[in-house]
DNA sequence: TTCTTTGTTCCGGA
DNA sequence: GTCCGGAACAAAGA
């Protein structure tokens, strides 16, 4: 699923690939995705470039001019293609297996200038397009509310101390919780978790400093490392080509359920709680 | 047919 | 007003 790793590497693909270019013509094959696209905001679009693309969060940004801005979120399954003026068939995501023929999810087609295109695939539709008013950022709904970016260097002890300050919530929640950190979602907080050797259930009331320091220096060391591998799996092959480079995700407990923890000298099987309606995963003896 | 999957928003109670 | 947990929502594959 798309967390900031996975966004930050289509954001990086998409920014090979498309910054700068003209959009001509836009084709919505289904409006209603999360929020309904309205034509009306789409055709906005129209002779317009995309001058840059950024990523907040989750979030996927496409800066078009002053006052537009097209704000892309992928939800559980949205992903990118783009097709070269040879109709060569680019991924733009690491986690998507090429081999799946669902063309009939292609919802939005962007065509671009020389005859190349950008699709907006989604199977099961969680994911938007929206517009808005760049110099209205900081009023948007999907953004005030934002915690900093986990690798940023506002996302310090200081900071996480000051916020988990007078509150009682397990550590999984708050990690979840993008008013604290932003980015991290069920599959990262696990891991960062089991490798901090935290209980997912554990109060941050009853975490020590030591702890603390720790579980940040684990995130940034997941994402950053996530990010590694993602930018270093996505290879430019054509969907013809799609054995090769499907990217082998290898996470140490989100999914193990009943498997070994792979701790040296820990040979107990990794349990499934569920917490807040979330799978989560834990070795009960190396998670304290 | 039911269960599972996810991020985000909303709402009620404390 | 703030905090927190739970529910709702979207769609589709197994």
């Amino acid at each position: 699923m798309p967390e900031l790793p996975e966004v930050e590497v289509v954001k990086r693909s998409l920014k090979k690939k498309i910054q700068n270019l003209r959009i001509k013509k836009v084709k919505i094959n289904d409006s209603n995705l999360r929020y309904k696209i309205k034509s009306e905001e789409i055709s906005k679009l129209i002779g317009k470039k995309i001058k840059k693309i950024e990523r907040r969060s989750k979030f996927l940004i496409f800066k078009i001019d002053k006052k537009l801005s097209m704000l892309v979120h992928l939800g559980m399954t949205g992903k990118f293609f783009f097709i070269n003026k040879n109709s060569q068939k680019f991924k733009t995501s690491f986690y998507y297996d090429m081999k799946k023929k669902d063309e009939k999810h292609d919802r939005v087609i962007f065509f671009l200038q020389n005859k190349q295109k950008l699709i907006y695939n989604d199977v099961r539709k969680f994911g938007f397009i929206k517009f808005y008013n760049p110099s209205k950022y900081y009023q948007n709904l999907h953004f005030k509310n934002l915690g900093p970016e986990p690798l940023s260097n506002e996302c310090n002890f200081n900071y996480f101390k000051k916020y988990l300050k007078g509150r009682n919530r397990n550590i999984k929640d708050v990690l979840m919780d993008q008013k604290c950190i932003s980015g991290l979602g069920n599959i990262y907080v696990n891991e960062v978790l089991f490798l901090s050797g935290i209980k997912p259930t554990r109060k941050v009331s009853k975490l020590n400093d030591a702890e603390l320091k720790n579980i940040l220096k684990n995130i940034k060391k997941v994402l950053k490392n996530a990010i590694r591998m993602g930018g270093s799996s996505i290879k430019n092959f054509s969907s013809d080509d799609g054995k090769k480079g499907i990217f082998q995700q290898h996470f140490k407990v989100y999914g193990k359920k009943g498997e070994r923890c792979s701790n040296t000298d820990c040979n107990t099987k990794l349990v499934r709680i569920v917490i807040s309606n979330r799978a989560t995963f834990f070795c009960k003896n190396c998670q304290k």
